[in-house]
DNA sequence: AATGAATGAGGGTTCATTCAT
DNA sequence: AATGAATGAACCCTCATTCAT
């Protein structure tokens, strides 16, 4: 993974927290500046155009989220177990996936191509390793499924929903571990 | 249903194309007024600001889309042939509602009473009419979920990102009939 | 000759004053704005740029310096007569020439195309118009020089140097119109 | 002549070469720093401001440039022989004034006073050289002008013209020898 | 009702200059 | 003496909104 600089994670924070509550575009460099106590032409020190920003703070909350998925599954034997911690995780970080997606939206008419070589790498990345998963289930008849990938959006499309029905409806009626448990049971049904 | 004068709806087909292409901030109202082929002035005689015109376009569309799911599902018998019939149209309309939800990403920091009590509630009527079809199918046993809450959000939740994935990729690898019919295998088993 | 709308006209004014006097570099929009007595966002609807509004100016400038110079010779007969009253009307906007030469300087390293298309196609006109007037005084064994080429580079030359000087030291003590006769009489010497 | 530290002269090379080629603003100092080899806050060690730095450059240049000059004309008897080695060292320098003065031009609405003082005074001095070479030539009945002014005005003139339209029209139709010959022709006759 | 010329607040970006090392 | 990270003033340009016609 790449290595940042010390203030390039400073900025990403800030930017991060303005982003996910305002939005790309309400969001001004100005006020990233000021959050992260620099001056605004500091930001442009380390970032060529409020769009790079954006960028590279995608690209490392999805590598850092997902190295940690990654990580975490080390070692584990069983797949249902493996997608009891992912999901988990997800359910922690929960909001921080759907803020993503929400930049991701925002931005999603940038230059296309730096789009699917580097920020769709990265979501690719976290699709294939929960089908590979899911693979492994269906293989040791954990998991019954006609195909992985109809499993890996049923899981990931079930969180995501679930995670922004909790949002928006605000009061938390909507009980995430029980979910979890729902899906991995239908996914093993 | 509310009534909608000739031009307020010419508006709306031309501002949907626009922002759903093009993202929300990324559309001005000249190009809205030109492509509905009036002037610049006469899109604020139907809407106060840009806000507005979003809001009501996307309540529009999500009362349309919610008609014609429910007139659809009159007289149906079948709790899971209701299910399908629903399912055939948001596969059908599928990438309207990924556009809508892409939008109401965009302006989720608008006036958030606003929100609440008019995009949000139709939405909200979407949700109970599938949560209704499920409990229904809950009832009379052909589905077997827990809650009817976990069955909805696995219903809409997997539907979306299908459909989200198919439409990433690009490529029609996602086969959407095949993804309706595993969602239906999984809320009856 | 293209036809100019009002305001446009009127921006060129104020361009024109407020360039000449503190450069292109140090002109703001906002200053030519005020000057003219607009809003800043109007100069945008004439100009699609700062650049593209100097040179349209400069265009515009020189096509009404070379009008001038075309009808005020028609009917002359005599090549000198006819040299001499471009030379009066010279002196009269010789510091326009000047300012436009300075201007010109300032934007060499803009689009080269649309400066061979544009405005150096007029500088050019005024060059060919002089020769030909000069390559007439040949013919008519009124000029006496090698080549008209030559004769042409010191007319224009000469003028605008003397202009130059005369501008650069304030003082007055170069006699614009002892130039002008000196260098006739060195044309037909 | 003011003696110059080492470094100085190094970035005067080096922002001779950007502004003459990118003119004065579209110079910046990182970029003179840059090619000097040095730190851009060096560049503040030799210079107080980025006005200073172009006006010490212009005068270093015309120094050197007159220097030559004067020295070239050490013992040599004939006026218009003299005129003639000006002439041929202006021809070899020839790009080097028109860029000064197009830069000079990019600079007058800075400190008046300093100009006066230090840039126009060295102006000054050419112009008083070449005026001189004249004069002498009137007195010896080598020149024939009415006044000294005016043979410097034209020797000048023609001279820088008729190298801006070499080097507008980039094709080398235009002899600078002949010029030469053709201005010291004039001046005789 | 319909228009589009006019507006100016606001934001992204640049770059001369400073200063701690 | 030398450096370059940090700064923020300043400017070009966009575009939602207004209003006279």
């Amino acid at each position: 993974m790449k290595e940042y600089r010390n203030k390039e994670v400073l900025i990403f924070q800030s930017a991060w927290e303005l982003f996910s509550e305002k939005g790309f575009h309400d969001t001004t460099i100005s006020e990233i500046a000021k959050k992260t106590g620099i001056g605004k032409g500091t930001v442009y020190e380390y970032f060529k155009s409020k769009e790079e920003l954006v960028q590279k703070m995608i690209i490392f909350n999805l590598e850092n989220a997902h190295e940690e998925s990654v990580c975490s599954i080390k070692g584990i034997e069983s797949p249902e177990e493996k997608l009891r911690i992912i999901g988990k995780i997800d359910i922690d970080r929960g909001m921080d996936i759907l803020k993503t997606m929400k930049i991701l939206q925002m931005i999603d008419d940038f230059d296309k191509v730096n789009m699917k070589n580097n920020v769709f790498e990265i979501l690719n990345k976290r699709f294939i390793m929960i089908e590979g998963v899911i693979q492994e289930g269906m293989e040791k008849n954990i998991f019954n499924v006609d195909k992985s990938i109809n499993g890996t959006v049923l899981y990931i499309g079930t969180m995501n929903n679930a995670m922004m029905v909790r949002n928006f409806t605000e009061e938390r009626f909507v009980d995430m571990d029980n979910i979890l448990e729902f899906i991995i049971t239908k996914l093993k049904g």
